[in-house]
RNA sequence: GCCGGGAUGGCGGAAUUGGCAGACGCGCCAGACUUAGGAUCUGGUACCGCAAGGUGUAGGAGUUCGAGUCUCCUUCCCGGCACCA
């Protein structure tokens, strides 16, 4: 038996353990769980099917990534919440919807093919078929006949089918892009993927190289996208990132001419108030216009910015904000509203990619043209009246000075009057400008869903035909990257040629793949109908089963996969094919549970074994660490749990006496700090471990992985079978449960135990309605045994929490069908109200007696009734009080 | 730097939203049953104090009869964004 530092004795897994302790425990997880697990997936328990006579509740957990490495104890958290209220919510007569899939194309899968040589098709079912065991194991209540596989060609199909409408609709197209190219994934990635100049994934170096890609034109609905994210229930935090990401800004296009030419420059400005402080302009190096204006004087300094400029990588070019750089053009722009000349110059701080890739320049109220300013002596005239501008520059609000017609007027008043001017004078108008680019949507990959594109020697496009897809992957041995900017598919030269369907000549596929995201952005409407040969989804199940109600899910795709699927849904629903303009109406996102790992340091150069170092002896540098007093170099060592020594509760390194640091944190394989959730069901059962991870605290917070916990809701299980079952025999003997309905007190706790279950099950907030339950089962049989009728429906309040226990509990007690489909109980209100409360006597707001009253006592009476305690008598003293707060049911505050 | 969120016993966390702080669980202490206990059951457990009593929700001010909850300031922690014109 495995042993660990568990605190209590699980039941016994050897058949022969002692018989007394076996017929003293008879509650056993291991059998009676896996009993009923093939019990819902024979009976089809859980099948969903069409039922217009019902309310539906469409309740969906993001589908994962199925890697080699299985679940731990972090992932079924919101598998399991989503399952609690799904159970929850079919017992409260709902058709629920509530299916399981695997976003199955991606990047480790290919990755361990390169290793390995074994097709990312293999690993893959593999991988899927240890998954559906480990969330089969839980006992989480999906519809399995419903089970959806990105990789699948018959879900591939509709992908690409999906991609297809979106080309007619001229919202897929290809482009050459300076994209973000990974040169060590040997692809590249979309904005959304990178951060800090480096991959998400892997945290390799990215590099900006122009390519031709596939784009998707997401930001055609930016707008709608920032729109519609107020009528959805979401956390405020993921509305912000979305809007952030948006990132939508309202200001002016204006043009400003070219000394001696007949080029423009337009820029973007949000402060077209502060015009007059225009005192240069800058453009992008890699603005087109550069090479035209550029003075034959300036043209070698400008050449030698701009090529080390696109030398520069977007992570050293981020990571000095301070020190602005840049190179005169020589050429002068003209300020149309007072015909000013301005120097232009390049200069890295202005993106390309942003507005119009250059900037009128405005140092007194920009921080950044004001460092440049400052750097190139550059003049900075005061456009806003505020601090002192010699300074430091004023970036907000406030009266426009030195500015000819704004002057004296408040920004707001300035901005609208001198859009009114521009566009009268057609020098410029109002726009508006998002952060947000266009989706890179073509990655340089295998595994993933290939184009149904055919590309014609004119270099004209026509897409595969309806009837011909999907257009699957073709074999291939060989995955690694080319090494160039080429896809692998590239190396299979039959699948690569094709004939057009139209013309009958030859044609090319397109070698690139699609991103991961693809399939996840519309999986959740082909769990509607995924067996549909026809079509991705019939309108009749879209209709019933759209928006998914509750949406669960991790808070890291709030910019990614949230904001793909969202433009999808509503690229489907301008083509009719979705009834929702918005797909999750209500998102939650789990906390992680985090594990608890130890570290010290080592030496970065030389051996880490006896150079070590405790975390006291070094200090955070930047992104990494040093020694403290030598300031050499740190790397972290990590201890997993199992492995440290102990020395009065202090915890040290197994092989030496370094002290080590404990810290919790995302469980992750190099930490060591992993619990498999196989190990936890085969000591503790299932249904502990669900009540476990629901009890630890709020769904949507953080909390620690602690072993000890997990003894406290598994005694509460065996309490909660002990009810029911005599534990003094030796088999299943089923008490005598009471006919009568119970006693007065007996109903009154039941009554509060559905009042506060139902509300908590509603909001989600499981911890507190196992608390209630916990009182429960400590209290049921306080003043008489346990009422047959008492007895089920708490069985049916637990089911969702505990359904394998639940479900042996109901069968024992004579039902034939599964608990799952019974009837949450009926709450008598009536019930709830108390004949008598015990309230709080207050003097002067402090607590100085309790007294028992009827909830309804008059103000008179509890003052009668409190004045007559000595305590408060005391307090009071023998004057009148000058006032009474008197809250019928709750306290009685007197201020003497 | 900017924007969010947070800080409650030894620990995870409760508190009907301004009304008895610490529900429930872990841990700890005591007792019962036991040949035995890492089982089970019962009771206790915020802190100081023998007690009466006093003090307590990161720290400081304020509003109120009454503040964990509202307002202002400070500290720390966790997320997100970070040349977006």
């Amino acid at each position: 038996m495995a042993t660990g530092a568990l605190q209590v004795t699980p039941p016994a897994a050897d058949a022969h353990a002692d018989s007394h302790y076996h017929a003293r425990m008879p509650y056993e997880p291991r059998k009676i769980e896996p009993k009923w697990q093939q019990f819902w997936i024979r009976e089809r328990t859980f099948r969903a099917e069409i039922d217009p006579s019902r309310p539906k509740a469409y309740i969906l957990d993001m589908f994962p990534y199925p890697s080699g490495d299985g679940l731990h104890v972090g992932h079924p958290k919101g598998y399991v919440a989503t399952d609690v209220y799904a159970r929850y919510k079919r017992l409260r007569g709902f058709n629920v919807l509530h299916p399981m899939g695997w976003d199955a194309f991606g990047l480790p899968a290919e990755q361990h093919a390169v290793r390995t040589g074994q097709h990312p098709r293999e690993t893959t079912r593999r991988n899927i078929a240890r998954f559906r065991e480990q969330l089969q194991a839980l006992g989480l209540s999906y519809d399995w006949e419903r089970e959806v596989d990105t990789t699948d060609p018959s879900y591939v199909r509709w992908t690409q089918w999906i991609f297809e409408r979106l080309y007619d609709r001229g919202l897929a197209y290809q482009a050459e892009v300076p994209v973000n190219w990974c040169p060590e994934l040997g692809t590249v990635l979309a904005n959304e993927e990178v951060s800090d100049g480096k991959s998400e994934i892997g945290g390799h170096p990215v590099e900006r190289i122009p390519m031709v890609q596939w784009m998707l034109r997401i930001t055609a609905y930016a707008d709608r996208l920032l729109e519609d994210l107020d009528e959805l229930d979401w956390p405020e935090h993921i509305k912000k990132m979305q809007r952030d990401w948006i990132g939508r800004s309202e200001g002016a296009r204006v043009r400003f001419g070219v000394h001696g030419s007949d080029a423009s420059i337009e820029v973007f400005t949000t402060r077209p108030d502060t015009l007059f402080g225009a005192t240069y302009m800058v453009l992008a190096p890699e603005h087109p216009l550069v090479s035209e204006i550029v003075t034959e004087a300036q043209a070698d300094a400008v050449r030698s910015y701009r090529e080390s400029a696109g030398r520069k990588s977007e992570r050293a070019r981020i990571a000095d904000t301070e020190s602005k750089t840049g190179a005169f053009t020589g050429a002068y722009a003209i300020n149309p509203v007072n015909g000013a000349e301005l120097p232009i110059w390049i200069a890295d701080y202005v993106l390309i990619s942003y507005g119009t890739g250059a900037i009128m320049a405005v140092p007194a109220h920009d921080e950044r043209d004001y460092a440049f300013a400052t750097r190139f002596e550059l003049p900075i005239i005061e456009v806003v009246a505020a601090g002192d501008i010699t300074a430091a520059p004023f970036s907000g609000e406030g009266t426009s000075v030195n500015s000819d017609f704004l002057d004296g007027l408040p920004s707001a008043q300035a901005k609208s009057r001198i859009l009114d001017w521009l566009e009268a004078e057609g020098k410029g108008e109002r726009a508006v400008s998002y952060k947000l680019r266009d989706w890179l949507f073509s990655r340089q990959r295998y595994w993933g869903e290939p184009f149904p594109v055919l590309r014609h020697p004119d270099g004209s496009l026509e897409l595969v035909p309806e009837s011909d897809l999907p257009v699957c992957l073709p074999e291939l041995d060989d995955f690694k990257p080319t090494g160039t900017f080429e896809a692998p598919l590239e190396r299979c030269g039959d699948w690569m040629e094709a004939t057009s369907p139209t013309t009958g000549t030859p044609v090319r596929r397109d070698a690139n793949t699609m991103p991961q995201w693809a399939g996840s952005c519309w999986y959740y409407l082909r769990f509607c109908d995924p067996r549909n040969t026809e079509q991705a989804f019939s309108k009749e199940a879209e209709r019933y089963w759209m928006p998914v109600d509750l949406y669960v899910g991790g808070a890291e795709h709030a910019v990614l996969h949230l904001l793909y699927a969202r433009f999808w849904h509503k690229v489907l629903f301008d083509l009719g094919l979705v009834s929702t303009r918005e797909p999750f109406a209500k998102l939650l996102n789990q906390g992680m549970i985090q594990g608890k790992s130890y570290r010290y340091f080592a030496p970065v150069e030389g051996e880490p074994a006896g150079g070590g170092f405790s975390a006291r002896e070094v200090r955070a540098d930047g992104e990494g660490f040093v020694h403290a007093r030598s300031g050499a170099p740190m790397k972290e060592c990590w201890v997993a749990p199992s492995e440290v020594r102990f020395v009065n509760d202090r915890p040290f390194a197994p092989d030496c006496d370094i002290e080590l640091e404990e810290v919790i944190e995302k469980m992750s394989k190099s930490r060591g700090n992993v619990v498999n959730p196989d190990d936890v069901i085969r000591e503790f059962g299932a249904d502990s471990m669900r009540l476990y991870e629901m009890f630890i605290g709020p769904l949507q917070k953080a909390a620690p992985w602690s072993t000890d916990g997990i003894p406290g809701v598994y005694r509460f299980l065996q309490r909660a079978y002990r009810l029911f079952v005599d534990e003094a025999s030796d088999g299943d003997r089923v008490r005598e449960l009471f006919p009568e309905q119970g006693t007065l007190g007996q109903r009154r706790l039941l009554a509060q135990t559905i009042d506060k279950a139902t509300r908590d099950f509603e909001a989600l907030e499981f911890n507190t309605a196992i608390s209630q339950l916990m009182v429960f089962v400590r209290e049921i049989e306080k003043d008489g045994p346990l009422p047959r009728s008492i007895g089920e429906s708490f069985l049916c309040l637990l089911s969702p929490l505990a359904p394998h226990l639940a479900e042996e509990l109901w069968q024992l007690l004579g039902h034939r069908t599964s608990i799952a489909h019974a009837r949450w109980p009926e709450l008598d209100e009536s019930l709830l109200v108390e004949d008598e409360v015990e309230i709080a006597v207050q003097v002067k707001g402090k607590m100085r007696a309790r007294v028992s009253l009827a909830p309804d006592a008059s103000q008179a009476a509890a003052l009668a009734a409190a004045l007559a305690l000595p305590n408060v008598k005391r307090h009071v003293g023998d004057g009148e009080p000058r006032r009474v707060i008197y809250v019928p049911g709750r306290l009685l505050n007197i201020v003497p």
